[in-house]
RNA sequence: GGGGCCGUAGCUCAAUCGGUUAGAGUACCAGACUGUCGAUCUGGAUGUUGCGGGUUCGAGUCCCGUCGGCCUCGCCA
């Protein structure tokens, strides 16, 4: 038991303290002794304040102290005092005083840690994971949680004022099969069933809506059992919020105001609103994704129609098939060697280009290996085309639309990055709109909703929906920040008949959309509002917001790429008494 | 499921073409030191080179397998 209780924490001290007597508590972070006097910097989560052991003030409290080790836990009361002349440390808030230690209490000791808790070196995630509760005394990830209380405590604010209720829904709920593959809890009382962790709240928010809650938010754990990435976790957080009456300007415009006041009120910028808005069939002719980094140019140019009339037999046939050749202009860098340009190809590779075609640009035109097949005229359009000046290198890949896209999606970002275009202060926000509502699943022979079944189709689109069912526009908006998605959304279907339709086109048989979605068909037959919402993701924000690249460092607990918790052991094997409990057997290994 | 990088002292890394006693910095331990703030100085201890097998006179180094971490493609309505 202590005897000493803190008045005051490690980063509160100020020179207007001097005088006082205080008792501080925290953990030894550097310990500097000079055989006389010994001086320790306390921290805790508020900073350090430096402590000073002098023979000649208290013999006893200086004997005690030359056993202290980093990290021991202790207490102190003592005298805060001014430092001496030239004495003063300008990198601490509490640099200009310290505090002459009276009473030592220990209260806990340390083995050496696994890493330095406070070391700049970086060290390696195993470790890091394993030992989180060390990593996080780190102040850079207590840092990093704080801003994250604070972005949250800013949108709550945000929601209250805007009449939002936060309203828990479930986290054992129903299995939705479409999407991403669901985690499964099995139940006990009803062997044989299932639930499942949501992958988003979406269904009960909907719900919420028909039952006149009006508007609806929830910071929530959203589930999705995907192989990992430093952009995607297991489970992850969204700010999901859902709103009646509403279409969709209403919800991108309460959607500014919070990213407005959480800019302003965290890291003290100013945005500017609305926020630029490009549509779904824009954003991949130019930037060849959904997601586009607005940061910088570099836009994608077609030229299919220049390829069909060169002698180059690539792009001819490319042409001829119904393909396209499109390509980018990486702006002064003909200077690249034949060795960087074969990276580039290599990297186009994974996303499966077959190759790269590229042309340098001088006075005299373009020059590569296959300039010969492009007469004169056909080079000037080219170069009209892109906007080329000498010293540009242009890159085409030649392909169906889909590998063409993201080849040069990829390989727009991989050249920005390389060349610094791509600004972490900058913050450039876009919404993009008028997705479509379906796509086509070549491997299952039919059309899958791009963004979720219940997604409204526009209206005007209503008369096209079996007809031409790929031209159907969907009332969905993503919000997407320097090329990345940090969230999305759409007006929903509120009628049963049109739901009913919808279904139909996505080739779920009633007796299906029935089974799966039935209390949702049900719930939209007794007054359901016309509504709509958006989640966005909140790791992905925060990490953004702190201009880190890992949403690992603004989860308190992640998951290694393996979905494994290093520090818990989670997965792992269970008791053969639960699993019969359970009414499970597990399949030998094969 | 595919491709790639990595694993050596507590930590971060080095170790030439496969070569004999595996090093450095830091942390740690001991001693010295009354104004440091990455304290300093002197000394010391520290290794299943992830694990298993193979090739070789000889393996940290090469080969095969395996485990773990990371990146990435597929996947993520």
């Amino acid at each position: 038991m202590t005897d000493l209780k803190r008045t005051h924490t490690c980063g509160q001290l100020r020179k207007s303290d001097a005088g006082s007597e205080v008792v501080l508590s925290g953990w030894v972070d550097t310990r500097r002794d000079h055989g006389g006097v010994i001086f320790i910097d306390l921290r805790d989560r508020y900073g350090k304040s430096q402590i000073v052991f002098n023979p000649e003030r208290n013999h006893e409290a200086h004997e005690r102290a030359s056993n202290l080790r980093s990290e021991y836990v202790i207490a102190v009361k003592g005298k805060v005092s001014e430092r001496p002349d030239g004495m003063t440390n300008p990198d601490m808030s509490t640099g200009e005083i310290e505090v002459y230690v009276e009473t030592l209490e220990l209260l806990n000791t340390s083995e050496t840690t696994p890493f330095e808790i406070t070391a700049d070196t970086e060290v390696s995630t195993e470790l890091r994971l394993k030992y989180r509760y060390l990593d996080l005394r780190r102040p850079v990830m207590q840092k990093n949680m704080m801003f994250r209380h604070k972005v949250c405590q800013v949108a709550r604010r945000y929601f209250d004022r805007n009449e939002f209720v936060d309203i828990e829904t479930p986290i054992l709920t129903k299995s939705t099969p479409e999407g991403a593959r669901d985690y499964l809890v099995p139940s006990r009382i009803n062997r044989g069933q299932f639930y499942a962790l949501p992958q988003s709240p979406q269904l009960f928010k909907q719900l919420l809506m028909v039952s006149g809650m009006d508007r609806y938010y929830q910071i929530v754990k959203c589930f999705r059992d995907e192989d990992l990435r430093a952009q995607r976790q297991p489970e992850f957080t969204q700010l999901d919020l859902e709103m009646s009456f509403v279409n969709e300007e209403d919800i991108m415009t309460i959607i500014e105001g919070l990213v407005v006041a959480i800019f302003k009120e965290t890291v003290g910028r100013e945005l500017h609103t609305p926020f630029e808005r490009t549509s779904y069939r824009d954003a991949m002719d130019r930037y060849g994704c959904d997601a586009p980094d607005l940061r910088f140019d570099m836009t994608i140019h077609e030229i299919t129609d220049i390829g069909e009339k060169s002698d180059f037999k690539v792009f001819q046939s490319v042409a001829k098939s119904g393909g396209q050749i499109r390509g980018i202009n990486a702006s002064g860098c003909a200077t690249f060697s034949r060795k960087e340009i074969d990276e580039f190809t290599s990297f186009v590779n994974q996303f499966g280009a077959k190759g790269l075609a590229w042309f340098k640009v001088d006075d005299n035109g373009l020059t590569s290996q296959i300039a010969k097949f492009f007469s004169a005229e056909l080079q000037a359009e080219i170069i009209e085309r892109f906007n080329a000046r000498p010293g540009d290198l242009l890159l085409f890949v030649a392909d169906k639309e889909s590998v063409v896209s993201q080849s040069l999606s990829q390989l727009r970002l991989n050249i920005a990055k390389q060349r610094g275009l791509m600004k972490d202060d900058e913050f450039h926000f876009s919404w993009v709109v008028d997705f479509p509502l379906l796509e086509y699943n070549e491997e299952a022979g039919r059309y899958d909703s791009l963004h979720h079944p219940f997604t409204s189709p526009h209206h005007e689109d209503f008369a096209i929906l079996e007809e031409k069912p790929l031209d159907v526009r969907a009332r969905a908006y993503d919000l997407v920040l320097n090329g990345i998605e940090l969230g999305g959304g759409s007006i929903r279907i509120h009628r049963a008949d049109i739901q009913k339709r919808i279904f139909s086109l996505l080739n779920i048989d009633e007796a299906t959309a029935q089974k799966r979605f039935g209390f949702l068909l049900e719930a939209l037959k007794y007054g359901a509002p016309p509504h709509g919402g958006i989640a966005l993701g909140l790791d992905r924000m925060v990490t953004l917001l702190l201009k880190l690249d890992d949403i690992r460092e603004v989860i308190a607990f992640p998951k290694t790429q393996k979905a494994t918790c290093l520090m818990a052991d989670a997965p792992s094997e269970v008791d053969g008494n639960q699993l019969k409990e359970l009414g499970l057997t597990l399949l030998k290994p094969e």
